[in-house]
DNA sequence: GAGCAATTGTTGACATAGCAACAATAGATG
DNA sequence: CATCTATTGTTGCTATGTCAACAATTGCTC
């Protein structure tokens, strides 16, 4: 029960969580930067592909843990690029469907093998084991975290 | 050798990585939000909470993982509240050297132990010894990720 | 149905990113 | 020394991100 604590133990854990994550979202910038897409672009994009009826930019929003505004622009910049599409919601004339165009499937057709094979590149040397036992422990970490932000004045209290 | 492959056996765990990531970050930036501070503004801090002497902007880019050209503004609003100064580098005219004010080491002190503590939250129900274990692949899968970037042709080839 | 609360997407203001281009300076090489 | 190259920080452009406020619509409740 010290008081003006240092670093706790799992401090240094949580730093290489960061570092990594920023690593390969770096990375992926210029991996992507090959066919003109940002990450961002990329990530909405492939939420739509199993997404035949499209996603409302409520949706995509939850899905891509970022604010319903930044939907609005990131929609605008890849419909202007006709890969994607704003179609009427029938039951619901607030709301839109983003659906992929065709030319927004046949891109993704060409990316994905490359993406899928650069994610194996990127977990090289850990078995699928490790991999998946990490992503465990990840996932806790996650759900910790978001009970923390639910209340936070407590946190740091 | 498949070659039309969906998504390899790692697939999953990196995108639990870069989404419990994406939490934590979205979470700091509310906690932090108590100091009226982003994320960003208190990586730069704590970076330089033990250099006496500073860093120049080119380091604080370097250890940010960021673009040298984002370092002017950050640091441009940090001076603005007078938590960080920038003081000339004798052996070299065209740096700076960004320091810490005295209102600047204060507030980390405050900021510090509470962000220590909320960090141990983050990883609670997870030992130390598996923490520090899931620490050491993400540095494989960072250094994998850094190795990729630098032969990009190859990776997708 | 009328009224009220919640949701959806947009907008504007701003902070945070990357990048290219630039001036100033430093370092290396002849 | 002169020149060529590299580095440092800044600027302008754009994309991405948050947030508050807004209009339109929906859902709920009386």
């Amino acid at each position: 029960m010290s008081d003006d604590a240092g670093p706790g133990p799992h401090y240094p854990a949580l730093l290489q969580l960061l570092r990594t994550a920023e690593t390969i979202w770096n990375s992926s910038r210029l991996f992507f930067g090959r066919w003109d897409l940002s990450p961002a672009q990329f990530n909405l994009l492939n939420l739509l592909t199993d997404q035949p009826e499209g996603l409302s930019q409520s949706d995509l929003s939850r899905e891509l843990l970022t604010h319903r505004s930044n939907i609005t622009g990131l929609v605008d910049r890849l419909e202007k690029r006709e890969l994607v599409r704003r179609r009427e919601l029938v039951d619901d004339r607030r709301a839109w469907r983003v659906v992929l165009t065709r030319d927004g499937r046949e891109l993704m057709n060409e990316i994905l093998p490359h993406y899928y094979r650069a994610a194996e590149v990127v977990w090289g040397g850990v078995s699928v084991r490790r991999a998946t036992e990490v992503a465990a422990v990840l996932q806790i970490v996650a759900e910790n975290t978001e009970r923390a932000s639910q209340t936070l004045p407590e946190v740091a209290a």
